[in-house]
DNA sequence: AGCACGCCGACT
DNA sequence: GTCGGCGTGCTC
């Protein structure tokens, strides 16, 4: 018996393959990891064939595989088996898992593109479905099956889509290999709101469409604005000409062109003995050629880039390939410069942030084996390598490595899998390891190398804390820059030095409230205050984007006595400017970014001394390296370890670190100063006295005692749904289920409670945490008490990140 | 995720 | 009396 039924994955969020006829003439281009064509429901849709079986499932009357898309699989066997991995070990839809792996490659129905062919010009529409479509053909020329959705709301679009195609009045055609994620796509020009909103004039549907930008933070199509506004292409058009919107003509690139760019002349650095010693032992491994794992440790500026580029170098001269990932897609264009100087035209980058074009180049260049080092976010580590040697996880302990939607994968953990199929070896890398790669090291798993000394002369900073208690008066006043900080950024300020500033808060501050009343102007949907944000007048919720005035009066009692309490970003550059004037500052935080239109623009100024304070959010931590930064400061200290979470203070200690990292690169002794309200507390002392073992050994304790990761292994179930009462009792029904069953013994159910955040963009939220030592009985339970279809919206996270 | 089916309010 | 709101359930 020959086998002829075929299992299919399909971009749907399903648990399981689906099962399709594999009709005889397609049998032998039927390889595992081949794309395939299929019907699902009424959609037809790419899949990917995972595998060939004999028998069909009894009772369903099956479809064929109709068509196979590719003449071999685009996929290293390593890769498939670890979509397979990530499907078992998150519990996550097969489906969802290929769409990460193929990015762009599995198109949904709404993706594909249509256009009117002659004979669909012509003939006069068959019914008024037709005509409507036929019509907006005509007007936009080409559209998604999305957009047309959108636009027409017409209840049987698909059908009446199939119909004209079937009649070959219009063809469709599946956005693969289109170029141009932004081409015909506009944003906000850089500049002030205000300036803008001026420019844009009284027209209300202009403004319209710059409030939908505003709300989107990302460019948008002028298909999508039209859709979205109800406004015609015109009024974004003479917003381009206005210059309040700017139009990407050409596909948006990092600017990095690789074939152009000559190769810097670098007199070969001599290593230190220390990084001698760790290359050796990732070279030892790579000859090896088995699977071996190590934590690269050393503090900011000790060298570990430099180590992990040579391993790279090593990968490549003997025949292999390396990946180099990164926590964000902001770090990305740094370390890729790096690497295309040093390997020219065998270096590729991956990330959800090209264009469609570009990635699928460079996705094919890495799939062929042109690029042999690949650098990347967490998506890179389904990156198509073949032949793969070496895996690099830069700052390894970073939250960014866990992706917080479906498939909710840990990026680093992936990385080992991959690295133990494709025996490779793996390289956490880190000055603040997490205490999971502390804890395998422990246990043997990892090997660490560690790297002493700092480059150059570079001292690690000078810690000094300030008790804000002392300070009772300071936040009162809407103050966030204590005494001693300020004599400290003055003393900077006049030796000539820059500084940096941390205030986890976007806004001019995070409440605005009555004094009258106490009425705090919170969120319908999410039942949390809303930021104040002075600049643009309005009152942001930072948990589901709504936006609304700002009240002159209370709406709850009716007195003019809004006052707007506590202090973010917006609040703390105003009482710098008072307190330094003429000082030139600047602010790096989300609404900075697209104010100005890029992270690097802020940037910039900074590394060139344009400004001497950059004040920000987490951004001003990561990566970025200025020799001239003699000052740090952390403004509330308490907002990192106050947050709900167990690693809380894990974060606080990182974070800490890092930041006090960013001075004293140069010649020049730097300072840290840190605010808070709990100056003895382990993270923050810890930190102010590079205590590294001192805090490992505190924090490993807390864990153990509380049966916290690392010493367990945690799976959360997040029940969402609009009605409360029905969530209650799902989450209820599920808890009951998992305590119920056999396998429960070894595991501990908690909960279920509500979320933190129990009610976020009106939802109600209750969840349950899944604890055990084993991580596998943990997830085994789950997946054995998991409902088929949940009453609301499920979410299940393993190992996860932030229990919000 | 789509997409369709199905059952209750404001309109020709 | 219909158009259409989104709750619910299915996809080989």
């Amino acid at each position: 018996m020959t086998a002829s039924f075929a299992e299919v994955a399909v971009p749907v969020p399903l648990a399981h393959p689906l099962v399709y006829e594999l009709p005889e003439a397609l049998a032998p281009l039927a390889l595992p990891g081949v794309r395939v064509r299929v019907t699902v429901g009424r959609r037809r849709l790419v899949g990917v064939l995972l595998g060939l079986r004999a028998e069909a499932p009894a009772g369903i009357a099956l479809r064929p595989v109709e068509e196979v898309l590719d003449a071999e699989p685009l996929l290293p066997p390593e890769v498939l088996a670890l979509a397979r991995f990530t499907t078992d070990y998150y519990l996550a839809p097969i489906g969802e898992v290929l769409r990460a792996v193929f990015p762009g490659r599995l198109p949904a129905w709404g993706d594909r593109r249509f256009r009117l062919t002659d004979a669909g010009a012509l003939a006069p529409p068959r019914s008024a479905a037709e005509a409507m479509v036929v019509e907006a053909l005509r007007e936009l020329g080409r559209a998604s099956a999305a957009d047309l959705q959108r636009r027409l709301g017409s209840s049987d679009l698909p059908a009446t889509l199939a119909a004209l195609e079937a009649a070959g009045r219009v063809v469709g055609a599946s956005r693969e290999g289109q170029s141009g994620r932004y081409r015909n796509a506009v944003a906000l020009a850089p500049g002030d709101p205000a300036e803008l909103a001026q420019r844009v004039g009284r027209s209300p549907a202009g403004r319209e469409v710059v409030e939908v930008l505003a709300a989107l933070g990302r460019p948008a199509t002028v298909h999508e604005l039209v859709a979205a506004v109800g406004c015609g292409e015109a009024v974004v058009r003479r917003l381009v000409g206005r210059g309040v919107l700017r139009q990407f003509t050409e596909v948006e690139t990092l600017g990095l062109d690789r074939h152009r760019m000559r190769a810097r002349e670098r007199p070969p650095i001599a290593l230190r003995d220390d990084q001698e010693a760790a290359l050796a032992a990732l070279v030892g491994a790579l000859d090896g050629g088995a699977f071996a794992g190590f934590l690269l440790r050393g503090v900011t500026g000790a060298g570990k880039t430099e180590v992990y580029l040579r391993a790279a170098a090593a990968a490549v001269e003997r025949g292999r390939t390396a990946l180099l990932m990164v926590p964000e897609i902001a770090l990305v264009p740094a370390l890729a410069r790096e690497v295309a100087e040093r390997f020219r035209g065998a270096s590729a980058i991956l990330h959800s942030g090209l264009g469609e074009s570009e990635r699928e180049q460079e996705w094919e260049r890495v799939r062929s084996g042109e690029a042999r080092v690949v650098v990347g976010p967490r998506s890179a580590v389904f990156a198509p390598l073949p032949e793969l040697g070496l895996v690099v996880v830069d700052e390894e302990q970073d939250a960014a490595y866990k992706q917080e939607s479906v498939p909710r994968y840990h990026g680093r953990d992936l990385a080992l899998f991959r690295g133990s199929v494709a025996d490779a070896v793996v390289v956490l890398v880190s000055a603040t390891p997490s205490l999971e790669s502390r804890l395998n090291v422990e246990r043997g798993k990892l090997r660490q190398l560690e790297l002493t000394r700092r480059v150059g002369q570079g001292k690690l900073p000078e810690g000094i804390v300030v008790d804000l208690r002392g300070e009772v008066t300071m936040p009162l006043r809407g103050r966030s820059v204590s005494r001693r900080l300020e004599e400290e950024l003055r003393a900077a300020l006049e030796a000539g030095d820059q500084a940096i500033l941390l205030r986890n808060r976007r806004g001019y501050s995070p409440l605005l409230l009555c004094r009258a009343c106490g009425e705090d102007l919170r969120c319908d949907d999410c039942g949390l205050p809303r930021t104040y944000h002075r600049r643009e007048a309005k009152l942001l919720c930072h948990y589901c984007g709504s936006r609304i005035a700002v009240p002159e009066r209370c709406p709850t009692c009716g007195e003019a006595a809004m006052e707007a309490v506590g202090s973010g970003t917006e609040r703390v550059e105003e009482e710098l400017a008072e307190l330094f004037p003429g000082v030139a500052l600047d602010v790096l935080d989300r609404d900075s970014v697209r104010r100005r239109g890029s992270v690097a623009a802020i940037l910039e100024g900074f590394a060139a001394g344009r400004t001497r304070i950059l004040v920000g959010t987490q951004m001003v931590s990561k990566g970025h390296h200025f020799p001239n930064v003699a000052l740090t400061g952390v403004l509330a200290a308490d907002a990192f370890l106050g947050f709900p979470d167990f690693r809380a203070v894990e974060r606080t200690y990182a974070l800490l670190t890092q930041l006090a990292g960013r001075g004293g690169r140069g010649e020049r002794p730097a300072k840290v100063v840190i605010q808070t309200f709990h100056p003895e507390h382990y993270a923050i002392q810890a930190a102010l006295r590079h205590d590294d073992a001192g805090f490992a050994a505190e924090e490993m304790r807390f864990r153990r005692l509380f049966h916290y990761p690392p010493y367990t292994r945690m799976v959360q179930l997040l029940l969402q749904s609009t009605n409360r009462a029905r969530a209650e009792a799902e989450i209820g029904e599920i808890g009951r289920r998992l305590r119920a069953h056999p396998e429960a013994a070894a595991v501990r159910v908690l909960g279920p409670a509500p979320a933190p955040f129990e009610r976020l963009r009106g939802k109600w939220r209750f969840q349950l945490l899944v604890r055990g030592a084993s991580g596998k009985a943990v997830r085994s339970l789950v997946a054995a008490a998991l409902p088929e279809s949940p009453a609301g919206e499920l979410v299940v996270d393993v190992d996860p990140y932030s229990l919000l």
